[in-house]
DNA sequence: CGTATTTGACCTGCGC
DNA sequence: GCGCAGGTCAAATACG
């Protein structure tokens, strides 16, 4: 009895000493974010001096560039609300676009902790702002009729936060049946992962309602309904792979209508994140003009800058064919090997690319991001009562060196670069939740250690923006939360 | 007994 | 129009 009372004294000890680290990571991280972000907005100033200089002397396109100009003005803040806004000063009446992601409970207290935001630097999530107005939607529409999904910053659409889930539910039943994405199919987001069980936990609560043997793959194919909200419209398919029955393919469909778990959310982000890179904005080569994107709730700020598909190799993204059932289909392989090889340059070179040679034969492609992760069974959330246990589901149990999915996205992105930001194996980390900030507070401080050049390319790219924000939402976002219950814990604790 | 799963029937879209 | 395949429904069944 006295060794368990020690034990616990122990313990909470050692909570204090991580909390303490937490909040260091954490405003290390809100300065460099600050950095980053500083440097965006000048970025953008300069973008649009560059714009108004260049449409000297053609008043007769002006109002098309004006408006191909707010289209590009969409400004992808990554956590805190800013206090200045943008540069730009042609934020009016789109006050209510601002995507406030990260509010779970949705009360009254809202504005207020995002007033405060920024002091106690726990509100990170994805906000987005649409500079354009409601007609200039329709020149939109009109230009990317085809690609409906581009264009769905629209008030009526849902949003849905960093955690996957939609900031206000009344109609969003009824309106999102009229949504124009709807009108085509709906994006899927594929995650290959090796898995033993019959189905992945990734957090949510799933009926089955149906399994079909589908042609060319032996392995039935097993159909999933949300059930966290009778009416969540988010639809599951499990399958294993007929060339690796270890493998598992889920399938996701939809977007969550409800709150979901803590350990939910790092998949919803993925899955979000993802679709989000299928967006012909995103990933789009012939489009050079930033479209704002809202796909499964993010909205990321999207321009034309590719990612040259490599079929077969271990590119963070790719694209290939898309997929039988002619969904425009986002795979996360999280079951190759690592690729550290991979020169993190030659990403950012991607990144930096402003064409590539995508062959689309299909408006519907298919976009396979590569995760590294060899040897970790997918356990991404374990649906527990207690925060802490959600932690641990969906942060991995530090004890069996289970790790989220997006410690291993990082660790992906930054293991094959010229530095490495910790010299020491993820999977050995015994303080995940510390590895995962330091993970982000080295990527950008290693950022600003880069040319100028290279930072602009970075900074600029918003496939990066894309995955950063995915990264930083997901990691940060619910290791804040854990911050916010340990600092309660510790202030409860004698 | 309530809930979840199974499984055959049915619906729908697409290619020929 | 027909057949096929993917996807969904719903009654039957299993399970706690």
């Amino acid at each position: 009895m006295r060794f368990k009372l020690d034990s616990t004294k122990v313990e909470m000890e050692e909570a204090k000493e991580e909390n303490r680290r937490l909040k260091s990571s954490l405003s290390r991280i809100k300065k460099e974010f600050e950095i980053l972000q500083t440097q965006y907005n000048q970025l953008m100033v300069q973008h649009e001096d560059r714009n108004k200089f260049s449409s000297k002397g053609h008043h007769q396109d002006e109002d098309k560039e004006k408006i191909s100009e707010r289209e590009e003005l969409v400004l992808l803040s990554l956590g805190r609300r800013l206090k200045s806004p943008v540069p730009s000063g042609s934020m009016t009446n789109n006050e209510e676009n601002k995507k406030d992601f990260m509010d779970e409970t949705g009360d009254d207290k809202k504005n207020d902790d995002h007033e405060k935001g920024s002091d106690q630097g726990i509100r990170m999530g994805f906000e987005y702002k649409d500079l354009s107005n409601p007609n200039e939607k329709k020149e939109i529409d009109h230009n990317q009729q085809t690609l409906p999904l581009e264009i769905s910053n629209n008030n009526k659409i849902p949003s849905e936060n960093s955690f996957g889930f939609k900031n206000d539910g009344d109609d969003n039943e009824v309106e999102e049946e009229l949504l124009p994405q709807n009108l085509i199919k709906k994006t899927r987001v594929s995650v290959r992962s090796r898995c033993e069980t019959p189905t992945m936990n990734d957090g949510c609560q799933w009926r089955k309602y149906g399994q079909k043997i589908a042609k060319g793959n032996p392995c039935p194919r097993a159909y999933y309904r949300c059930t966290i909200a009778p009416s969540c419209p988010v639809r599951k398919q499990v399958q294993r792979c007929s060339e690796d029955m270890s493998i598992l393919i889920s399938t996701y469909e939809g977007t969550h209508n409800h709150p979901l778990p803590m350990s939910a959310t790092a998949m919803a982000s993925a899955t979000s994140a993802a679709a989000s890179m299928l967006l012909p904005g995103a990933s789009s080569s012939s489009s050079s003009s930033s479209v704002p994107a809202d796909l499964h709730g993010l909205n990321f700020s999207l321009s034309g800058n590719n990612v040259t598909p490599k079929p077969k190799s271990h590119n963070f993204l790719q694209t290939s064919s898309p997929s039988s059932s002619g969904h425009p289909t986002v795979t996360l392989d999280l079951t190759t090997p690592s690729s550290s090889q991979q020169p993190f340059l030659s990403m950012l070179n991607r990144f930096n690319s402003t064409s590539s040679n995508v062959s689309r034969s299909n408006s519907y492609p298919s976009t396979n991001l590569n995760f590294s992760n060899a040897n970790t069974l997918m356990i991404w959330g374990g649906g527990g009562g207690n925060r802490n246990e959600q932690y641990r589901a969906a942060y991995g149990n530090i004890s069996t060196h289970q790790q989220p999915p997006y410690h291993h996205m990082i660790q992906t992105r930054t293991a094959g670069s010229s530095f490495d930001p910790f010299g020491r194996s993820s999977s050995s980390s015994t303080r995940p939740i510390q590895t995962n900030l330091d993970y982000v507070g080295n990527i950008t401080h290693q950022m600003q250690s880069l040319p100028a050049e290279t930072i602009k390319a970075i900074t600029t790219d918003p496939t990066f923006q894309s995955a950063l924000a995915t990264a930083l939402s997901s990691i940060i976002g619910g290791d804040l939360k854990m911050d916010n219950v340990t600092s309660n814990e510790a202030e409860k604790s004698p």
